[in-house]
DNA sequence: CGAAAGCGTCGAAACGTTTCGACACGCGCC
DNA sequence: GGCGCGTGTCGAAACGTTTCGACGCTTTCG
């Protein structure tokens, strides 16, 4: 019932490929008379093109997919994710495109992911985070869709944009090394996301580099949830011989830890520094403010966009680009206290 | 390049309609052994159905259009937002659709975001908050695409969830007058918006009830923004006769105005209560943690999509549905200091 | 035994666009 | 005056589906 582009046509007596000429200016130029009157009419008749038409036969769409890390319950609740959200959402929408948001990697699987991605609706899609055991995007990449994997494990020739986790978590490690912490402990995040084997890699490595002889009960999985850095908090309080420092892999679980420590009554940042990685919001509203690794995710999914539409466009791309984070130091971090 | 159902057809020398009834299990039978031919080949070719092509004939797209309120710079770290997508994404998930996120409301208007809807990409909309000015939701109604306003005004004919404001806002005066507080101050929200227009209207009114004078002073805009919500709190500890207790229309102005308070030495809940409004996760996570009006917003979220299905399948779907939101007392208020 | 009903298949129309090939016309140029 | 060219227009193909009408074949039933 919406007013197709025959329907003018039929009106003014003219074809429909004047029609579409004369709306899109298009290949062929149109009359001046004709052209006004068409739109006149358009506009008369409360004409909108219709873009599935439109993307079929042009083969765009200028609609980006984005598919969230594995889609559970509230996935959008996850600060990291909202960033990498907003900072798409604002590169699309200044480049004109919007943003199918994949509600359904669960149920059947990535097989089906992959059918709504590759159904033509898209352009190009970007993955959240993707972990290792992700096929969508293998299978994506594979069927030459044009797609950049956002701080997610580096596949085979699929575009990637990291984050150098291991600066960040040189960073986080040295500012506590310096301030004096021997016995640092790590809150790990889910081990199947590259991010959280990086993190957990640095962290090994650097207790390595420094001589620093840890326990494995000091590596502790939270899961990047805050219950998760709520229940390792509190075993490492439990340790004989807890550590004076702990680094999260994320800001949720740090949180999580901090709540732990403040019902041990164990004061947070004089008996036990915290530190976080993401710098989200919530980062900053805690007593005390976390000390967190700031990592420009909402300029990484800007960058995205960019990318996928470079793609699309098939200009040249980097493969690889890796974002540099950088440390924000703030209260729940300080001197240990001495040994008692 | 993708293979289409000619190339299943053409192979097995049998026609397209065939190949789909077969794979649709189509409103035609098909034998047995055709159908098993079909399938192989079908997973052979690694055929995906183009949705845009299905949804041109069928007129059903399987997805929802979201239009955040008014699309600005970082819509998406609105806590309110991200609460709402997500009650709106676990619905979408669960019944099989996508979402479409519109991005570009604000460079050329209503009119633009409108044909985006239009389109034919999407089968239905939900509205978040629109605000009173907001001409698409109008438009769409005018032009009978199935759409819900989530939490916004109440417009002619359009189906409208709303919170019920007044019982939020009575909830949390009371609360503080049984506490003892008699001057009570009021942030408030973006006026342009029907929430905040409820807000401060129960509040005058439960004042004027009370018999509890007020001066405008003590009403001080906020903008829904945390700095709105610091620098309304300044405004109040600086006025000559101070209130005892603040109730903010938003959490993330409640969070600003206890900023404000710890910079100027104001001890809360002691010396000011403070009181929210969403309940969003950071309010738990801020020292002390907020008391807060609990919305359902994840809910109705939830009950938006349900009802845009409705609507598209022609269910009679109740014009308006109001939610009753809850009280959370935390630590954020408490009995009013002695008068000095 | 013949009509009716059901099954399996095909061909074609339809959805709303874009764009290519054709063509008719008028103009300037050699 | 014929040739070529640019301009404005039309008709039709194409994109990849779904589904309807038609048709021939088998089965069922009176």
């Amino acid at each position: 019932m919406p007013t197709s582009i025959k329907d003018i046509a039929k009106l003014l007596n003219v074809s429909v490929s004047t029609v579409s000429y004369a709306i899109n200016g298009g290949p062929r130029t149109v009359s001046p008379e004709v052209k006004e009157r068409v739109l006149d009419a358009a506009r008369e008749l409360g004409y909108r093109p219709n873009r599935l038409a439109k993307s079929m036969v042009t083969g765009r769409s200028r609609t980006i997919g984005v598919v969230p890390p594995e889609i559970v319950e509230d996935v959008l609740l996850s600060p990291y994710l909202q960033l990498a959200l907003n900072g798409i959402f604002n590169a699309a929408g200044s480049s004109h495109h919007d943003l199918i948001l994949f509600t359904r990697l669960a149920g059947s699987g990535h097989e089906e992911v992959l059918s709504t991605i590759l159904d033509g609706r898209v352009d190009g899609a970007i993955f959240i985070a993707p972990n290792s055991t992700n096929r969508a995007v293998l299978l994506a990449k594979e069927l030459r869709i044009p797609c950049i994997s956002l701080a997610g494990s580096e596949i085979d020739g699929v575009h990637t944009l990291s984050v150098a986790n291991e600066t960040g978590m040189k960073l986080a490690m040295k500012h506590l090394f310096d301030l004096g912490h021997r016995k640092i402990a790590h809150i790990a995040g889910r081990l199947d996301m590259q991010d959280a084997i990086d993190r957990l890699r640095t962290y090994s490595e650097f207790m390595s580099e420094n001589r620093l002889s840890y326990h494995d009960s000091w590596v502790v999985k939270g899961q990047f949830h805050p219950d998760g850095g709520f229940a390792a908090m509190k075993s490492l309080l439990a340790l004989p011989n807890p550590p004076t420092a702990v680094v999260c892999a994320n800001d949720d679980m740090a949180i999580g830890a901090l709540r732990a420590c403040q019902e041990m009554g164990v004061n947070v940042p004089s008996e036990m520094s915290i530190c976080g990685f993401d710098q989200t919001s919530a980062s900053e509203l805690t007593i005390p403010p976390l000390t967190t690794v700031f990592q420009p995710i909402a300029e990484m999914g800007r960058y995205a966009v960019q990318s996928v539409l470079d793609l699309i466009d098939g200009k040249p791309v980097p493969r690889h680009v890796t974002f540099e984070p950088t440390l924000v130091v703030r209260s729940s971090t300080t001197v240990p206290m001495k040994e008692s």
